[in-house]
DNA sequence: CCCCCGGATTGATATAACTCAATTAATTAA
DNA sequence: TTAATTAATTGAGTTATATCAATCCGGGGG
């Protein structure tokens, strides 16, 4: 991670995106006046779970993926974070260490944000609130439907959901598989990486997906969607 | 569920919680009159997974359990609702469904109030909106740790965690074992009632907790807190 | 260019936890 | 009170998935 050199500035938008619209100019103003530009280099964690967090990331442009981390080397990967999004939104409001990590997938643009410069404008403004909130309801929605896969599927079913999710990214990252490992797959679905490999074989041979190095193709989403759904 | 008759009014506190605390008496009023209280008696649904969510409940006593229904009879058991919490608030922000289910495990007071009374404040009152954010990120991270649980720890260190859970609410509720059930308790650690029973008689065999019919009571907390960790 | 090393792959084995079945205890209904 | 459900308990058998071990492949550095 490294503070963005003056030559790179134009590079990076500004304070557009649609969360920031309901800002009045001077709520716009303590933002900006508040926020550092960094840039993560792929690979780069850009938050640590277990550590004391005293600032938010508001992601640019680039990929991250968000993850728990368990014991040794054992990870689950929660979520692919996306250009504007927040990180590390909780250490506003509540918590002041990160309960996952977040690293780069590709290289990332991002603002580094103030706690206290969010807290203010989310007590003046009750709009720019609403759409944190909405966040909120849209993360833990999805928390909810992680903890009934983990839980309630098992593993073809779980690898079926992971593989439409990731799909589900083409539109905007069209390369997204191309970025993951098998063993990162794997831990989005919560299987080992040996289970993940014969997994995505088995569903390649039933005629589900093709697979072609590190690309991964749906042809059959039908079947894939009932597997998903039984488990 | 049955509105509340005339004569039980005086035995209901008023809104006088401490989210509500930041209202102006004009936005208070608001809130006061979409109100409608409600009596959900012992083992009543108040919220039901996948149906469309039109109110929010404020739980003013009584608690209640929060769960996942997965396939069959097959439930996950994710937190006990005290009293002073809302449910289904995600339906004024986000989703038109719910993501889960609530019962009552005692009877239980509560208001029932209206999306739109609850986000007109939550526009109106930065300060509200923020009670509202430092709930969802209580949530947020009660989730986390949830996952890290079911993903990374074993039977043992889940039920640890389960019994050390529930004794903590003893503080406001003595009697919170003689509310559940052992089916209850295996879904709150997400093991069968099987592996639950059996876990918890092992626990006694081996001097961590002491069974006397529904009671539970931490005989070495140290040691129960170090099965936790080690999962 | 070739060597090396981490990632990918495959099959064989081990195990945590579930399911099933059978019994007993405790509620609820009649 | 007795009958009829429902909950709790225990042991045996099964299964999903992880772990282990061995091999294979592809790309970066010397």
């Amino acid at each position: 991670m490294k503070t963005i050199k003056e030559s790179d500035k134009e590079y990076i938008c500004d304070i557009q995106a649609p969360c920031f619209q309901a800002l009045e100019p001077s709520e716009l103003e303590i933002v900006k006046s508040s926020r550092t530009q960094v840039l993560f280099k792929k690979g780069d964690t850009l938050a640590k779970q277990g550590v004391f967090a005293s600032y938010i990331l508001f992601v640019v442009n680039g990929l991250c993926k968000q993850y728990i981390e368990g014991p040794g080397q054992k990870t689950f990967n929660i979520r692919v974070v996306q250009p504007g999004e927040f990180i590390g939104l909780s250490s506003v409001f509540n918590k002041s260490t990160y309960g996952y990590s977040v690293s780069a997938l590709t290289d990332c643009h991002a603002f580094l944000v103030e706690k206290e410069a969010i807290s203010s404008v989310v007590e003046k403004n009750g709009k720019f609130g609403m759409s944190i909130i909405k966040r909120y309801c849209e993360q833990s929605s999805g928390m909810y439907s992680t903890i009934d896969s983990i839980l309630f599927k098992q593993m073809n079913g779980r690898m079926a959901e992971v593989i439409i999710y990731l799909d589900s990214l083409r539109t905007s990252h069209q390369d997204i598989f191309q970025l993951l490992s098998r063993r990162e797959i794997a831990d989005f679905a919560g299987v080992s990486v040996e289970s993940g490999v014969k997994l995505l074989k088995s569903f390649e041979r039933d005629g589900l997906i093709k697979l072609y190095e590190k690309e991964i193709s749906i042809v059959n989403r039908q079947s894939l969607e009932e597997i998903r759904l039984r488990g």
